[in-house]
Order: structure tokens, then sequence, then C-alpha cells
RNA sequence: GGGCGAGUAGCUCAAUUGGAUAGAGCAACGGCCUUCUAAGCCGUAGGUUACAGGUUCGAUCCCUGUCUCGCCUACCA
């Protein structure tokens, strides 16, 4: 409706400039007055017209108003046209007939795209190595990938949800290390230990698998760089090895790997799961390597010549490419090139990422064998397997591909770009979305607070990089077990006659809206130095303050004893009134705007977007909340209006959450 | 050295991608519960948008230069 009505805006300023100067405008810009009492869209498009035409913005701006006003009576849903500011043309649009559209039809999410249906769209997220507990930073990257899903799917796009997992990488190795070599346990022990740990159950903390494993990597990493030289000479031969073992497959050390990534892999999906994340496949790196997606790609490669052999300088003996942008002068060695192969003939990490790749746009003539590995209430998780079942569904051949992925990978991921550019494939690099979003860090002072030592030079610093290899950083499970038991004795104080399941569900609901709201009302590119403090902080711009609203608002018809569906209905036949109370019309012009803001959302791809649009609707409901009591308004006419308001207020709060993956609890 | 990101109120962050008086939340101070829930609302105070130039009707945003911070930049994986 509100799309609709700007587009008609558009398209009207279009004509007149055309009819009246014989100016053609490809794009006009609408933007939003600063102040509702200005209108709804405000037109700079006078300022442009300024030069061209040599008159003054605000003479310009005048004469177009008169036009406008002309081509667009009220009956078109406009109210008013009017010059402004320095040669703005401020337009109304006819408040109570929007209302009235919107209690309608308002609950309709329709698509950004008409034709995004038959885009099928691919996000990668998580994507955790599967070697020891989920910290802090990869719950930004699943918020903020899983918000993305939610948004796609609001927006009509057929979403594919992945996550990526690297078994075979070094990660893993450590810890294999760590268990056969660091506490000498054998394949039959670690079996043993994974099974209680299995037996204490997905609540437990102390002595979970994916919990051992933390500190196990943390000692490993720390073991490579004792003793004497020569030991460490040996550890690093040993860690190698056991890298390679894993790699090759087939072995006692390659199956003790995979039952330890995967055992660590359940963890990480509970964790999210308790998030209310889901995923559709687990592709994983074994089986890009066993089913042999490096070869085909190779040969791919070299076809198209993104590859190069290079027979001189410090990459003498390797396969190459040149990096994007890179500035390469005729007849001289690239030093900079990437090494893709290298000269002892095995691939490099970005090699395997471009065959991965190459798989997922359906480019690679391969693909992986599939077989179900987690179920979740509604649907089936599948992961990729050498053989698979005869029956599955199919991944990979997306028409666009989002990688979330923070931004210290946004090099590799710029030379898989460069790949598929340099092999023809123009679209598909096109549609590759690095979706990258700046790390999580500690702030000095939650490091001390969590006991880590922490050096005088980086009590100085804003912010500490958090470190798996070092074990230092805050385990996701236990950040959520906090949040609940703060969300809990807020809600027992609250809300003592509730029955104790009831309680628990509401503190869970809350803490998950504060943790995931917290992660997403910073944009991508802040670093978000993280502190329990700001963490656990329920107040203002934050989750709970966003639920407390959508509650409240509902409280409303539960004591009216009416549903906002009802309430809308009453609107609809006794009318809207004049609209003229911005504190009313605020909330349901929030409300037109709201695909608007799915649209600006996907577009710059920026979840915080929404979290705002969501926060600002909320304050706006507070604001009303505040001003007008509905229950006791005696005017049957005006209580209708303040009740239907109330109904799209909660009606908007609820989706918006939805999207952002966060519950309305019962009562807070 | 090169690439990317950041620098905005005491603190943490926004700013419709170049628009009107740069906005929120914390923290501070002062008010508001006999009311549909105070996880709330209202008010006060807080700014040379790192610095210097430039582009133009108009710059926090674009360009040039300088400074500060972070990350990336290995034939490791």
């Amino acid at each position: 409706m509100y799309r609709e009505v700007q587009q008609q805006l558009t398209k009207t300023v279009q004509q007149v400039l055309k009819s009246t100067w014989d100016i053609d405008l490809e794009t006009v810009p609408v933007e939003q007055p600063p102040d509702l009492s200005m209108g709804e869209f405000a037109l700079p498009v006078a300022f442009e017209l300024a030069r061209k035409l040599r008159k003054a913005p605000r003479m310009i701006a005048a004469e177009l108003a008169a036009k406008l006003r002309q081509a667009l009576t009220p009956e078109t849903g406009f109210a008013s046209f009017e010059a402004a500011g320095a040669g703005y043309i401020n337009v109304r649009v006819d408040r109570a007939g929007m209302a009235l559209a919107l209690a309608a039809d308002g609950a309709t999410t329709g698509t950004v795209d008409g034709k995004a249906a038959d885009l099928r769209i691919l996000v990668e997220h998580t994507s955790i190595n599967p070697n020891k507990a989920a910290h802090v930073g990869h719950l930004r990257n699943a918020i903020l990938g899983d918000t993305l899903v939610r948004i796609l799917r609001a927006a009509g796009y057929s979403v594919d949800v992945q996550n990526y997992i690297d078994n075979t990488g070094v990660q893993v190795a450590d810890v294999v290390v760590g268990f056969l070599h660091v506490e000498g346990k054998s394949r039959q022990e670690i079996d043993g230990l994974m099974a209680r740990c299995d037996a204490l159950g997905a609540e437990a903390r102390e002595g979970r698998f994916d919990y051992l494993c933390w500190d196990l990597y943390a000692r490993v990493s720390q073991w490579y760089s004792e003793g004497t030289e020569e030991q460490q000479r040996q550890r690093k031969a040993l860690r190698y090895e056991t890298l390679h073992a894993i790699e090759r497959g087939e072995s006692e050390v390659a199956r003790v790997a995979d039952s330890i990534s995967t055992a660590v892999l359940r963890l990480h999906l509970l964790t999210m799961q308790r998030l209310g994340i889901e995923y559709d496949f687990l592709p994983r790196e074994s089986e890009i390597l066993h089913l042999k997606f490096w070869d085909r790609a190779f040969d791919l490669l070299k076809q198209s010549g993104v590859l190069y052999h290079e027979s001189q300088g410090k990459n003498a003996g390797c396969w190459v490419m040149t990096r994007p942008d890179a500035k390469v002068t005729e007849g001289e060695t690239d030093e900079d090139a990437k090494v893709i192969v290298r000269s002892n003939g095995t691939v490099t990490y970005v090699g395997k990422d471009i065959a991965y790749h190459l798989w997922k746009f359906g480019l690679l003539g391969a693909d992986f064998g599939y077989r179900k590995f987690f179920e979740y209430p509604r649907h089936t998780c599948w992961i990729s397997s050498t053989e698979g079942d005869v029956e599955h569904p199919h991944f990979g051949g997306a028409g666009a591909i989002y990688n979330v992925i923070d931004s210290r990978q946004s090099d590799p991921q710029a030379n898989v770009v460069q790949a598929l550019r340099g092999m023809g494939h123009q679209q598909a690099a096109n549609r590759y979305t690095h979706f990258s979003y700046e790390m999580v860090a500690l702030t000095p002072r939650c490091a001390m607070e969590l006991g880590y030592h922490v050096s005088e030079e980086d009590q100085g610093r804003a912010y500490i990089e958090v470190s798996g290899r070092k074990g230092f950083g805050v385990k996701a499970d236990d950040l959520l077990d906090k949040l609940t038991a703060a969300t809990r004795s807020e809600v027992d104080a609250r809300q003592p006659e509730r029955a104790e399941a009831e309680r628990q569900m509401i503190a869970k609901q809350i803490a998950i809206g504060a943790l995931r709201y917290f992660m997403l009302k910073f944009t991508r590119g802040s670093v978000i130095a993280f502190d329990f403090k700001d963490a656990l902080s329920f107040e203002g711009e934050t989750g709970p303050y966003v639920q407390y609203t959508a509650v409240r608002a509902r409280n409303i018809f539960r004591k009216a004893e009416t549903t906002p569906e009802q309430a809308l209905e009453a609107m609809r036949e006794a009318g809207a009134g004049a609209m003229e109370d911005d504190v009313l019309w605020a909330i349901w012009l929030r409300a037109a705007r709201r695909e608007q803001a799915l649209a600006a959302t996907i577009q710059s791809a920026e979840p915080a977007t929404i979290a705002r649009h969501g926060f600002q609707l909320a304050q706006e409901f507070n604001n009303f909340y505040h001003k007008h009591h509905i229950l006791t308004e005696e005017d049957p006419a005006r209580r209708t209006l303040l009740l239907a308001t109330a109904a799209v207020a909660l009606r908007e709060l609820t989706v918006l959450l939805h999207w952002m993956g966060i519950d309305v609890p019962e009562a807070m």
C-alpha cells in the first residue's frame, strides 16, 4: 500500500517534470521528513533542478507542488503538497485512508521483488570449527545469519541454510593430538568419555564434551610451544602427521577425529537450537576432499587460465592466481599472487573453497552424498556423506549465496569471487555476497572478571580479541545460562503466581530476546566489545524492552476481552476519523513502512536496520500507551480507534520480533 | 609496504547511503505508579562528527592529505 503510493508519487513527479520542463529524471529520490507534522514524504528534487532551470529551489518547489496538487487529487490518496524549507516539497497522504488499508491487508508481508520466489538463495552461517564449544563470536555469526534467513524468507525468497563444517582442519587435529598424545588416551577411552559426556545430557556444563575440548585445545596449543626445541619440532611433526591422516581418512586417527568432530557438532546444533536457529544442510570438508571436488575444480581453473604455473620467484613450482585488483607488470613475476596449489602438489584452503563455491552455484558438475543427521521438530537437517541415502533433497545449485563470515575472512572470500570471475561466471560472482561483520571482542574488564590474565598493555585497549586457541572467550551456553538466570529471578519477582514451568519458559524467551537483539543492534562494521553489564541489560534499547512493549499491548486485549483482529475489524466499520493525532499516526505510519524497512534491510544486508525499526515502533507505542488510556476512553469511536492502533502495533511488533527470532512471552 | 574497517555526547552506538535543527540507549540530575504491567513515560544537561583542505545549493557520508586504533596480507591449515 505505502509502496504503491510512493511509486505513484515518483511516477507523477517524472511525468510533471517531463511535461513542464522536458526533463527526464531516472530516479526521483523520496525521503522522510524529519518530523511527522511535515508530512509523510519529502521530495528534494527541486535542489537538483535548480542549476538546470536557473531558478531558486524554493520557486521550483512551489511550482512543482502546484502541479502535483492538480495531478494527485485527494481521491488518489494524497492530502497535500507544500513547498517547505529551502526547497523541499512535503507531501501528506490521506492518513485515514492509509490506516484503513493497513487494518485490512497489512498482515500480508508481500514480496520485495516479484521474481523473489524464482531465486533460490543459499545462506551459510555459523560454521564453527568442531573442536571446541561455541563462544560469543559464533553467536554473533549465527544470529546475524539466522536473522538474514528469516528476513529473506519474509520477503518471499526460497532459502536453504547451510552450516559448513571444517572437520578435517588443523583445529580438529589439535584436539585429536591432545586426546591421543597429551592425555595418552586410547580410542576406546575417548569413546567411553564421549559416552559419559553424552549421558550427562545437554543441560550439563561441567564435563560437557565440547567444554572439555575447549580446555584441551588451549592446552595443546600451549603444549606445542613448550619443551626443548627438539620436542617442539617433534610435536609439530605429530600435528601435521595427524592432520594428514585425518585428511586421508580411513585410519584409526581419522575415525577418532570423526567421532570427536561429530560429537562437538551435535552440541553446537543443540546450542543453536536453544536460540531457535536451525539448518538444512551440513556440508563437510571431509566430503569435499573424498569426493575429489578439488580435482574437478583444478581442471576447470586450468582450462580457464585463472591458475598459472609459476616458474620463478618465491612461488616457483606453485599454481597461483592473481589477486583481485593486483597491479601486475607485464613480464615481471607477481610475487604477491595467491598460491592455490603448493609446490608439493597439495591444495590450499582457498583452492578447496573455490571448488566448494563452484558446487554452491551448481558449476562444478559434482554433488555430495546426503544422509539424515539431526531432527528438528519440523524438519530434518542433512549432512554430507560420500555414499549417502538414496532419497534425499538436493542442495547447492543456488541462484545467489550469502556467506556469513567475519571480516577477517574478506581476503580469502575476495579470492574465491576473483576465481569465479576469471572462469567467466560473472553472474555467480555478482550474486556472491560476503556478509561480513566485525568480531566480538571482550572488554578488558570483562576478561578480568572471567579470571583471565590481562597484560598492562591490553588493559589500556578498548577490547581484546577472543581466541579459541588460547581458550580465551565467553562460551555461548554459559552466556545463555547467565542471561536465563538473570531473567528468571526477575520473572519470579514479577510473576510469583505463575507455574514454575511457565516462569522458566518466559525467562528463556526473554533471555533469547536480550541476546538476539544485543547481537543485532550493532551495525555489521562495528566491533562488539562484549561486557556482561551491557549484554545483561534489559532496559532501553534492548530485546526485552521490545518484548515488554508487545506484552503490554496484548494485555489490553486480554483485559478488554477482545482480540486485535476484532479491533481492526471494528475500525474498518467505524472508520479512522481524521487520524490527526500524531501519537497514533506514528504507529500506523511505522506499520506502513514495514515493507520498506524489510527491503532496505535486504538491500544493505544490514539486520540492524530492522532491529532499529522495531525498537522505534516500541518507543512510539510506549509513548502512545502513556498518553492515551484506552480502556477508560468513553467516546466509543475514539476507543475503537485507540484499540485498533494497539492492535496494529501488536501485530507489527510480533512480526518484527519474529523476523529477529524473538518470541513474545505470555507475560513479563 | 599494500588492502579492508573504524574514529560522532562521559560510555556504547545510530543517522533513510549527499538533505531540513546530527539522533537513541546507558550513566548523571529532576519529575511521574489509587490507571490497560514503572523491563515504562516525561524533562534537564551533554557535539568544532579525529585534524587540514577540496568538490556543491547542501558533507558525519564523496575526493586528497595527515594522525590514531583494529583486522587481513605465510607454499601454516
